[in-house]
DNA sequence: GTCTATACGGCGATAGAC
DNA sequence: GTCTATCGCCGTATAGAC
């Protein structure tokens, strides 16, 4: 396999190991081996272990940015602020369906305070504020409300909250408000395979 | 020291190491450094390293129900929901002043996956989601508005975005934006000290 | 109640062959 | 482009003394 795909087969790898587990909690054998080649393989090709976190991190900033500079350019200006927001909310959801890229964004805020990691997590997040405020025409206050929500997002999906989905009544109650109509999308995620 | 005192500086110091770390990354020698005492005697007291993670995770859970059912006693009736809603706000806020306690709730999120770490996480944040209801008497949409900014609150802080609040203009006024008139509380909590 | 010494396993990284 | 073998460090946990 050429060295171009097989890094990105691996990167796509790496997400889902590193969500999971975190930076220090994952292991180069455990991507090595979802990836179906050798641990000293994944070490040669990106240097370090923190190389190969970073890459991912940048990997899945960077599709969350294009995403939403996709959506906003195919977004007329007679739809309004509030069904931009509401197609950018969709396509946050339908980002995710790659569950190594939310959790690599989520690993990346909570390694804030890691001297490498650290300022690249808050550079990712402080673009796409930037996207939302000065490409997709928010106000502050705007900008704010769609984050919220999509922290929100985040934490009940990393809580694997739609794994006790059938068993808790506020469970149930809680993923439906939040996600309403897209609901289907969400446990579509992450449902059983 | 009697045993008790001990296991609860313990847990105070493990708060801040397991939260600067994560579960993985975080070492029980530098619990123990922390407390100023040996690793061998901090496994001793926990049992395992898992054990002390749980514990840390129920001492902050603990913490915030106690300090919500608080306000709620305290807060009467006619200050309405949007203003037990704020107080509840500040007390959020003055509550993870305590450092540890707030980034081990946030470990405890990511930690989901996890097959111990997993249900108790869930059980935890699902605990607070009956208060809110339940006790405080908010509607569905209510404790979704609430928590959605309190995921927000945890997200930035736990990016260390007060860090770069005095070079960045877009992340001085996310943060001025998301906290308004609690930011002197926030700017006090991530301070140099 | 707390320590020192240490066994044991695991992980990142290097060396070097094919 | 990819592997096997292996080194050396580090972290958890145990044993046992004081």
């Amino acid at each position: 396999m050429p060295a171009a795909q097989r890094r990105e087969q691996i990167l796509a790898e790496a997400s889902k190991v590193f969500g999971e587990r975190g930076y220090a909690g994952a292991t180069t054998d455990q991507v090595a081996q979802a990836a179906g080649i050798s641990q000293p393989y994944v070490v040669r090709l990106f240097g370090t272990k923190e190389k190969l976190f970073l890459e991912v991190i940048e990997r899945a900033q960077n599709k969350l940015a294009a995403r939403f500079r996709g959506v906003i350019a195919e977004t007329s200006a007679d739809d309004g602020q509030a069904g931009l927001a509401r197609r950018l909310g969709f396509a946050y959801v339908d980002l995710i369906e790659d569950r190594g890229i939310l959790l690599a964004l989520m690993q990346a805020f909570i390694t804030g305070h890691d001297p490498a990691i650290g300022p690249r997590a808050r550079a990712g997040f402080l673009a796409t504020y930037h996207i939302l405020r000065d490409e997709a025409g928010f106000s502050p206050d705007e900008v704010r409300e769609f984050l919220a929500a999509g922290m929100l997002f985040n934490t009940l999906l990393a809580l694997r909250l739609p794994d006790v989905f059938d068993d808790d009544e506020a469970a149930r109650e809680l993923m439906e408000c939040t996600f309403s109509t897209k609901l289907d999308l969400v446990l579509g995620v992450s449902g059983s395979p």
